[in-house]
DNA sequence: ACAGGAACCTGATAGC
DNA sequence: TGCTATCAGGTTCCTG
């Protein structure tokens, strides 16, 4: 479910929650979830810090504790993370609780049971492939014309696939891919080295903004997202393309139409999008 | 390098 | 109402 903007805003609305705050036990209802090391020890290594800093990388949060320990957590399709007060009723896919030493709980649930989570020392975050191959992601330093251009002029892939490579870019997904080549007036079936110099200098500028938005609008909530409090997010209401499948394009009228691409469901305007 | 498919999983919804 | 098919915001692995 959530690409960069939804996990930046889970990020952005948990941390002042949990910085501070010490986790008294973990109750984990479904243990193959965690992913490094076992369930056992995930709990050895965890129980008993300080919650130090929550960040991000791309899709990835981190939880810092003490003694330079991490939890990563990636929510891949359904996982949510949020904050709920003492004796509120569970998630219904509570699969993990953290509970804090105030009472409260930080829940994670996940419906398809496809997430993935970590303990490990800080230094040890190579152990997470995806995380120590990410590439740059919008709206950061790394993030330049000059590299996107050079990535796309030597790729002959389908920009769409390329796009939502996290090792050439990190934190786009679906969603946030299909709007951004909407907004710069790409067919998300060209081929990466195909782009006029215009038309990359129209993707890295949409590219940033279609996040920057995404963040503003606290994430897209179509179904399963929720931010660090347990709240929907308000981009839905502002997608160009994505879930508009027969509809009128905003931009001309044309009929916006959903195809295959890269084995997603890809949505764009044929009459906008060359 | 790249495309396509399968796998990992479960639940909501559309169609009949 | 109930059964079945389809689809889903992600990533990784395998084959060709």
């Amino acid at each position: 479910m959530p690409e960069m903007p939804e996990v930046e805003t889970i990020r952005r609305t948990l941390v002042d929650k949990v910085v501070g705050r010490t986790i008294r036990d973990i109750d984990i209802a479904l243990p193959r979830l965690i992913k490094w090391p076992s369930a056992g020890e995930f709990k050895a290594i965890v129980i008993g810090k300080k919650i130090i800093d929550l960040k991000r990388r791309g899709k990835y949060l981190i939880l810092g504790l003490e003694d330079k320990t991490v939890i990563v957590i990636h929510l891949r399709m359904t996982g949510r993370l949020y904050y709920t007060p003492a004796g509120v009723q569970h998630d219904k896919f509570a699969r993990i609780i953290f509970n804090l030493d105030n009472g409260d709980i930080v829940q994670y649930a996940d419906s398809r049971t496809l997430g993935t989570l970590y303990a490990m020392p800080g230094d040890e975050l190579w152990r997470i492939s995806g995380l120590a191959k990410m590439g740059p992601e919008p709206l950061s330093e790394d993030f330049t014309m000059t590299y996107l251009e050079n990535g796309l002029k030597k790729r002959k892939g389908i920009i769409k696939a390329l796009l939502l490579n996290q090792q050439f870019i990190g934190g786009l997904g679906n969603i946030y891919v299909d709007e951004c080549l909407a907004i710069a007036g790409i067919h998300p079936a060209r081929r990466a080295d195909s782009l006029s110099e215009a038309e990359v200098d129209r993707l890295f500028h949409a590219i940033n903004k279609v996040i920057a938005d995404g963040i503003e609008h606290g994430g897209t909530t179509f179904r399963d997202y929720r931010d660090g409090t347990g709240q929907s997010g308000t981009h839905q209401f502002h997608l160009h393309v994505y879930g508009r499948k027969a509809l009128p394009c905003l931009k001309c009228g044309a009929v916006i139409e959903k195809i295959e691409t890269a084995g997603r469901g890809t949505h764009f305007c044929p009459n906008c999008q060359i």
